[in-house]
This record gives structure tokens, sequence and C-alpha cells, in this order.
DNA sequence: TGACATTGGTTTCATTTGTAACTACTTTGC
DNA sequence: GCAAAGTAGTTACAAATGAAACCAATGTCA
């Protein structure tokens, strides 16, 4: 099974692409990372990243998480309420705009995240441990070009030729 | 809203959290990326990668599809179901072997891939073409040693204590 | 003030996804 | 040669997901 190179001469190796390898990365590492807390507390992805939105930051609405967290408001809104149903979150009104509501860990909620995050943090360490810090440093700075450039160009709905 | 050092003390910032880091980027490459093939030829993500290893393999049973691009084997089924169904594939039973059948490209799914590919080629360059290659270089060596790491970490099903 | 647009958040609906069960075929061990 | 176990691929079913419609509240602007 090696590469042919077909006729017309264009190729793509996806070994050496590097939009396929982060994605492949970072389903894998989603993977890994989920078993950390899914099979403990019985919730998923995004309610995790709730609980470590209000975890880090205290006090969101949900409007917020989405932003930070690159979640899609329903994502957001139903994640918020598994929480709630599950007794993790506190709701609290806000009287000022009555369409919004501030969000925070409760303490059932806290325990969660004192609990899960530091198994994220050594999760963390074994999947990055080993990687000299001037090789993460340059991770982190590709990361971020990245980011940023694709999220440009993610956003641009209508604004391509095509 | 500032981080807050909650009483417990342990607090994770997502920011510097590399996992996190990583999947949101991913999940920004992945849809602009979606872009290029979706809109242009109706076909999705699973199809994309499933022309991607056929362009680059030439002839693949669905297994070694599914193997190499990292995707489950009810995707990728699918996948050249549609395919299938959009001519772009070319099935060829394999006479020793009745379960698995050879896949590759049509001629109509090889003129996909030679349009698609170049243009995945520059929009990968649009995202990662600014940084300098060192930079990439490490960038690719994290990438190797991470998805490594998880994929270890995210095979053991059962062997974790919890 | 009052129409109209906008916004935070939820719900509905269709699509996508993964798990598990299943079919057809092949391999293994006796 | 044959029963049992295993494998490639499909299908049925349930859960997760996103787009769009929707609701209530707020902002805007005449």
């Amino acid at each position: 099974m090696k590469p042919m190179s077909n006729k017309e001469g264009f190729v793509l190796r996806l070994e050496d692409f590097l939009p396929y390898r982060l994605v492949v990365a970072a389903s894998l590492v989603s993977q890994a990372t989920a078993r950390t807390y899914s099979t403990k507390y019985g919730i998923g992805i995004a309610e995790w990243r709730v609980i470590a939105q209000l975890g880090e930051f205290g006090t969101m609405t949900a409007k917020q998480i989405g932003e930070r967290s690159h979640m899609h408001k329903t994502k957001v809104s139903r994640a918020v309420a598994t929480l709630t149903r599950k007794k993790m979150l506190a709701k609290r009104a806000n009287r000022d705009d009555k369409r919004e509501a501030f969000l925070s860990l409760s303490p059932v909620g806290l325990e969660v995240y004192e609990s899960i995050a530091p198994a994220a943090q050594a999760l963390s360490q074994r999947m990055f441990g080993e990687v000299s810090s001037e090789d993460r440093d340059a991770f982190e700075r590709v990361l971020n070009t990245v980011t940023a450039r694709a999220a440009a160009l993610a956003d641009t709905s209508a604004e391509l030729p095509d």
C-alpha cells in the first residue's frame, strides 16, 4: 500500500497534512480525557467544560460560557440543564436583565470540579509531560496562530468566493 | 471575570491547558476545512477522508481505511455507501475473502479528489503557512508523541483503575 | 410611547454519531 | 470435516448534535 502518484499528479500525503493530524490527535486526546469524568461522574464533555469554566471563573452567564469554550449555545443550554438536574449548579437571576442568569458551581459541583481538575491535569501530564519545554512553547505558538486563522476562516460564512 | 482561586485551591487554567486548546483548535480547523468540500460537492468530513485515503493509496478495504483514518467502522461503512451512491467509488470483490471488498476511486471520485486536494492544501497553507519551519517541526513532534500517548490511553478500555 | 430589531436562552426537528446486535464469511482446533 | 471463535461490513436503535424556529426580555429610534 504505497502512495500512488496518479495521472493527474496531485497527491495529498495525509501523514504530512497538518490539519488532518491535528484533528486526529485532538479526537484521541478528547476520547482519552473523556474517560476521566464520564465514567466517574456520569457527565459528558460539554458538562465538564461548563464545570471547568465555572470552576475557573466563578460566575458566568450561559452566553459567556459558550463564548469562552467555543460551544454552541444549544449545547451549553443542554449541559446547564443536565448539570442543574444533577444539583451541580447554582442559578441566580439577573435582576437587571431577566433574560440571562448567573451560573456558578453548587457545593456538589465544586466537589466534582475539585476532583476532576487534578485528574485532568495529571492526564495532561501523561500526554504532554515528556515533550521538551521548547517544543511545548513552539506547540503553543502554533496553536495560537492556527486557532486565530481557523476561527477567522470558519467565521466567514458568506464572505468567501467559491 | 478574573480567575477565582477557590477555597480548595486547585484551579485549572483552561487557557493554558493543552488538551483543551488542542481540541478547540482542531474543531475550528475542522470546521474551516469542511467548508472546502461540503458545499462544493455535497460530501461530509467522513466522505472526504475516505476519498483522501483512496486518492493517496489507490486501493484499500473499508477496514484499512478505518484504521488509517482513525474512523469508526460504521462511519466508514456509511461514508462508503453514500460515495457509492454518488458514483465516486469503484468496488471490486475480493475473490479470496468474500467478506471484504477492494475500494478505489471511480473516475468521478478521482476528479473530486483532484479538485479538493489542492484546495485543502491551499487552505492548510493559509492556516499554517506563516509559522516558522522550526515551530512547525516542533509542532509535528509534539503531535506525534501526543497522538501515540493518547491512543494508548484511549485504547485501554477496561485496563484502567478507577 | 410604541413599533421593530436584537439578544439570551430553550425547544423542535432532522441529521449524525456510536453501541450493540446481526449477517455472511473465514479461521482455528480438534 | 466440523463446531466454535473470530472478522469485515451492515443495520437497528438510542443518544448527541446543529440549524432554525421560537419565547421572553431588552434596546433602538422615531
